[in-house]
DNA sequence: CTGTTAGCGCTTTCAG
DNA sequence: CTGAAAGCGCTAACAG
């Protein structure tokens, strides 16, 4: 492997205008030229290790995830991966697993070994291990979910207004009896908010008895919609607050055999198929109605952000949170109650 | 951020002696605690560029993948990435979209900023990209796909075997009338190899009307399995090489409501439903029969190998193929068609 | 625009 | 086991 050295010798010009000539400043023609040969003569690389002593940069960034092998996550990474290897990033992939410990310990862990940035899908309740990072000037985007009292740039959807306006339209479909499974991350209380706001602004009022909440690592969303099923007073349309919840409510579908939307109304936030050519659970008429988020997008802005944060490492900014539009996706699966 | 001269000045004990230490050898008890104050006190960090100036050495990975958004890769590389940095490793994710040009060029580019090693699920049917890294020591494993005329450590599962004994299996069921749907992968390949020496093994001929090649990005699955359910002389059996080739039966079999395995016995190579709770397939019974692949295995199997490699640099070793086992599910989707 | 000259922070001989 | 000293390959003042 020849170093800068080398090409000094081959070329006769000195490594600083060399160095120079690497990144992109103007010497003299007759040097370029000079360099040019050598560089090609000897297949000279520039070692990004030496090149980063000094600048501490390392052009990596950091990825920290719940679970890759969770559908939601993929296509965002994809996609912020391609952006960033676009412009010279690598993208370093963390799987915490779920565990908010070992979300922060690989935080440190990571930041340690000097990565100019990072997105984040946090499942801590607590902020102090991104704090930090922020105070250590690393730029930090959060992806998906917001930390209470935390200042940092984020990209989210719409989770509250695109309920509140899904839920109006079934409310103005005749519906007023509703049910609602959902989770305890910070999206799904946020959907909730949404739910719960549609019916008491259109008047009406939501039966606590109706929301359950589901904790997937203990309770079974299909069981907490069977049991609004089975309800003497059942209501005639259920939210499920996320993909997982969907599936469940997609399991007792097939397992009751049910009619929908005769026997009950589905809408669900997410789409429960995310992967491409898994798109067969469009052949189960109908399709539950949905509420489908921009995962590419997500990927996108998250890198376009995160880009400018590092290449303006000291100028200070307010946190931008970027809150993307999500789309509903009305299907037969919401029964029309009221006649016109 | 303190260096590892402010230890020195705080410890009294010389860079070197500080250095051997953070490395692992020992040193004189008086000086490790008097190190392990200072280190503590300075809230010290080694930094990690700079020491990998002189060894060369990143600590970290390259990942390079198809497409992370098939379901089949992200149980992989959650593991891979998990043993990965358990040892003290990075995982660079490079997801080149199918694309062999990008595969390569992301390879060269990757290689150049001094990865330690990579794990490659390769499109690619040449292998000059691979061979010319392996010419240079840089440890690199094939997953799931070999490439001919390459010596080249691999993990891959028994494509061949499990199709033929599968195959052998439904032939004792009565099966003598077989179709087949597969693409143009070397996995497909295998496997449609084993389907046709077991029909062979077991005094049967296949009819090459009956086995259609898919290319996912012209053809369509459902359609090849369609054309094989409307000949005159239907196959009885229909093998899916994939999963995508499975999912294209399940749409068939969803839109027109066939009964399984009465109007067809299907047999599926690979899981329909890969991901954590996406397992709602399951209670569209029958499942189909598959064979399914030991995802999480192939990931640990591949740090292992990885790390090894990685861990005797100068070492020169035989190409070692990891051929993991797959298992077999029978269900109710495979007719008997003789009675013992 | 150019070359000289110090480093960046850590590793690794080498002599003790 | 230890410390002094010489780099690893590149960058960035600085003076010209």
């Amino acid at each position: 492997m020849s170093t800068i050295l080398d090409v000094e010798k081959e070329s006769g010009v000195s490594k600083s205008t060399i160095s120079r000539f690497l990144h992109g400043r103007s010497v003299n023609e007759e040097n370029r030229i000079k360099i040019e040969e050598a560089i090609k003569k000897l297949n000279y690389k520039m070692n990004p290790i030496a090149s980063g002593l000094k600048s501490s940069k390392t052009f990596s960034v950091g990825a920290l995830l719940p679970d890759i092998t969770d559908s939601f996550f993929p296509p965002i990474i994809k996609e912020f991966e391609r952006c960033m290897s676009e412009n010279g990033y690598n993208v370093i992939l963390s799987d915490y697993g779920n565990n908010p410990d070992k979300e922060r310990k690989q935080l440190e862990v990571l930041s340690d070994k000097k990565l100019d940035g990072f997105v984040i899908a946090t499942s801590n309740t607590i902020s102090e291990h991104i704090q930090q990072c922020l105070d250590d000037n690393l730029p930090i985007i959060l992806l998906d979910r917001l930390l209470p009292d935390l200042e940092c740039d984020s990209i989210t959807v719409d989770n509250f207004n695109a309920t509140y306006n899904a839920i109006s339209e079934c409310i103005k479909m005749g519906h007023t009896n509703f049910g609602a499974v959902y989770g305890h991350y910070f999206t799904d209380v946020e959907r909730l908010r949404g739910f719960q706001k549609a019916i008491k602004d259109n008047g009406l009022k939501a039966d606590p008895e109706k929301i359950i909440k589901v904790h997937l690592a203990d309770d079974s969303p299909e069981e907490a919609f069977a049991k609004l099923l089975d309800m003497k007073d059942a209501p005639s349309l259920i939210f499920c607050s996320n993909i997982y919840m969907g599936i469940g409510a997609l399991k007792v579908r097939l397992q009751r055999n049910l009619n929908i939307p005769e026997d009950v109304s589905v809408l669900v936030f997410d789409d429960i198929a995310t992967f491409p050519n898994h798109d067969y659970i469009s052949y189960i008429k109908p399709e539950f109605a949905n509420i489908s988020q921009p995962l590419t997008e997500i990927g996108k802005y998250a890198a376009e952000l995160l880009l400018e944060r590092i290449k303006n490492p000291d100028r200070k900014y307010e946190a931008v949170n970027i809150e993307l539009k999500t789309r509903f996706n009305m299907t037969g699966s919401i029964a029309k109650l009221n006649n016109p």
